[in-house]
DNA sequence: GTAGTTGCAAAACCTTTGCACTAGG
DNA sequence: CCTAGTGCAAAGGTTTTGCAACTAC
């Protein structure tokens, strides 16, 4: 399971450090949570007591850059990581504000945008985007929508 | 002109002071420029020589509160702020790796997608939606994408 | 007059960095 | 070996907060 993204790292000339195998682990035990540096942190340290903070930042910052994970920011104030899709294609994200719950949404539907501002003359790379609202629970529950 | 967000302050019992009228006044004469809280600091200084920082906070806060300005970050660490659209149509924005440039897109497209949401029981409010890639000038150039 | 606002400085947060020490290949 | 990687602590940058003084209404 892990053994790709060792490979990958092998391949790029970086080391294949305990610290670096448990945060993979821990993003791999995760997947699907969107978590904090801070929430990777307190997992890997169950199994590493010894590493520090700095290390999971470095670590992240390293597999954002080789995007193996992907690091996303939810207006929080902080910085959200997730392993990258492997597909090329990114999904978006459904916030609850009711209840904070983050969901995947995986159909697309921005080609139609794209293709328009290529033809402008942009050139697309990536994209972001998050939606607000209420999640079927909460919305059945009828619950006040406080826009974040 | 600022004369309507005097009102919305009024009406929900908020105080109009100086401070605040030069916060609007500089958001005023800077739309569409996506400023930071510094940004607007520096500026609000040029009038108000005495402000703290604290006060452009608070008051960027509670104009984001009222719905008067939006809060938007482009994962850089910080906040931008812009005045809301008050025809409840949000644009999205384009952000060129290359030269930094912010530029504004009004195309929506994204009903469909909503659409498709709101049938599965989600109740959407709101979106952000940041498209990455090279501006048509960087883009003619040849630049490289250096994807952020 | 008085509750809401302000300025200042300190604190709170998240993230990055310098440096001496360690260890993977 | 030897350089990349680590842990620690300190620094950096942005935003928030406590509090006494102030002011718009």
């Amino acid at each position: 399971m892990t053994d790709s993204y060792c490979q990958i790292l092998n391949r790029n000339q970086y080391k294949l450090t305990p610290q670096r195998k448990a945060v993979l682990h821990v993003l791999e035990q995760t997947r699907g949570r969107h978590m904090t540096a801070e929430d990777i942190y307190n997992e890997v340290k169950k199994t590493n007591p010894g590493i520090g903070i700095a290390t999971i930042y470095r670590t992240l910052e390293l597999l954002a850059r080789l995007e193996i994970v992907h690091k996303n920011s939810f207006d929080e104030g902080k910085y959200r990581y997730e392993f990258s899709e492997n597909d090329g294609h990114f999904h978006h994200h459904f916030l609850c504000s009711s209840c904070g719950v983050i969901i995947e949404v995986e159909e697309d539907y921005l080609n139609i945008l794209e293709g328009e501002l290529e033809r402008r003359g942009f050139h697309i790379t990536d994209h972001n985007l998050q939606l607000y609202g209420l999640c079927p629970d909460c919305h059945q529950e009828g619950n006040a929508p406080g826009k974040r």
